[in-house]
DNA sequence: TATTGTTATACTCTATAACTATA
DNA sequence: TATAGTTATAGAGTATAACAATA
C-alpha cells in the first residue's frame, strides 16, 4: 500500500496574532493540509489515488460524459481517457453508449467502485469529526456556519 | 502553463442542515477543495507543480539532508532525489556536501528559488485573505482562532 | 466544419529494489 | 553491518497534437 499524502504546509505561519491564532490564511492554509491528508489517508487505505478518489467521488450523484467528466475534474479528456480506462480496469466505472448522441459515452460508478468511494467518505467523516472534538457544539457549529458562508461567498 | 487543480469535492454535501450550513465535514472539506485550489492556482502561475512547490516551500526555513526531505515530505528518498534533480536542473535548489558526515548532502534553496515561492506564497496570501472578505472582522477572527483550535489540538 | 473520444508521445511524480560510498 | 544517496525500472497522472467517427 501507498503512503499518504503529507500535511506539511507550503507556507509557514507567520506569527503576528499570538500563539492562540495563526492569523487567517496560516490557519485555513494548516487545516486544510490536516484535512487532505486525512482524505488521502482513507483514500490510501482503499489503494485509491487522490485522481481515482476524485472521479469516483464525482460520479456518486452524476453518470457525465467523457466531456463533461473532463470539465468536473478540470482535466483535459485525454487525461479522462486514462483514469477512466484504469478505473474501469479495476472494475469501479463502466462506459455506456449515450441514447442520443452516438459520438458520447456515459461513465457511471459500478457498485464496487460506488462501495469502495463510500467506505472512503466515511472513514473521511469520521475523522473530521473527530478533529473537531475540541470544540464545543456551539463552537463547532459557528465554524461550519463561517466555513459554508466562505465556500458560498467564492462560489457566488 | 499548466491548468489549476481543481476545487471540486470528492466529498458531497449531505443537506440536513439547511442551506446555510453544510454541516462540519462537507464545509471543511469543500473549504479545503477551495484553498488547495487557490495554492495550485498560484503555484501554476508560477509553473510550479504542486511537488515542487512543496518542495521549494519546506527549504524556505531549513537546509535538510536528503534523507530529512523525505521526512518532511513524507516521500520515499528516491522520489526526492528526482524532486530535487528537476529543481536543481531549473535552478531552484543547490545540493552542497554536508560538512560532518561525508555520505550525506545538503539541499538548500538559491535565491530564484526563494523568489518564486515567495511570489506563489504572496499570491496565496492574497486570495485566502480575499475569500474571507464576507466576513466581518469579528467573524473573521473568530474563523481563524477556531480552525487554530483545531489544528493545534490535532497536532498535540 | 465542429464536436466527442481515443491514440501517440513526452514529461513529472512516485515506489521498490539494487547499487555505491561512507560510517 | 548499517546508513545516505543514486540508479534502474515500472506505473500513474497529466498535457499537447493528431486522428476517427459522428453531428
Amino acid at each position: 500500500m501507498k503512503v499518504m499524502t503529507q500535511a506539511s504546509p507550503a507556507t509557514q505561519p507567520r506569527l503576528e496574532q499570538g500563539d492562540d491564532d495563526l492569523g487567517i490564511v496560516d490557519a485555513l492554509a494548516q487545516l486544510t493540509f490536516l484535512i487532505q491528508g486525512t482524505l488521502a489517508k482513507h483514500a490510501t487505505a482503499q489503494d485509491l489515488s487522490m485522481a481515482q478518489t476524485r472521479l469516483l467521488g464525482v460520479l456518486r450523484d452524476r453518470e457525465p460524459t467523457m466531456q463533461e467528466l473532463a470539465r468536473l475534474l478540470d482535466l483535459d479528456k485525454s487525461s479522462v481517457t486514462g483514469l477512466v480506462d484504469r478505473a474501469e480496469r479495476r472494475g469501479f466505472v463502466r462506459r455506456a453508449p449515450s441514447a442520443d448522441d452516438r459520438r458520447s459515452i456515459r461513465v457511471h460508478l459500478t457498485s464496487a467502485g460506488r462501495k469502495v468511494i463510500e467506505r472512503v467518505g466515511a472513514g473521511f467523516r469520521v475523522d473530521v469529526a473527530t478533529a473537531t472534538q475540541c470544540l464545543s457544539v456551539v463552537e463547532r457549529k459557528r465554524l461550519s456556519t463561517l466555513a459554508t458562508r466562505v465556500v458560498m461567498a467564492v462560489a457566488a
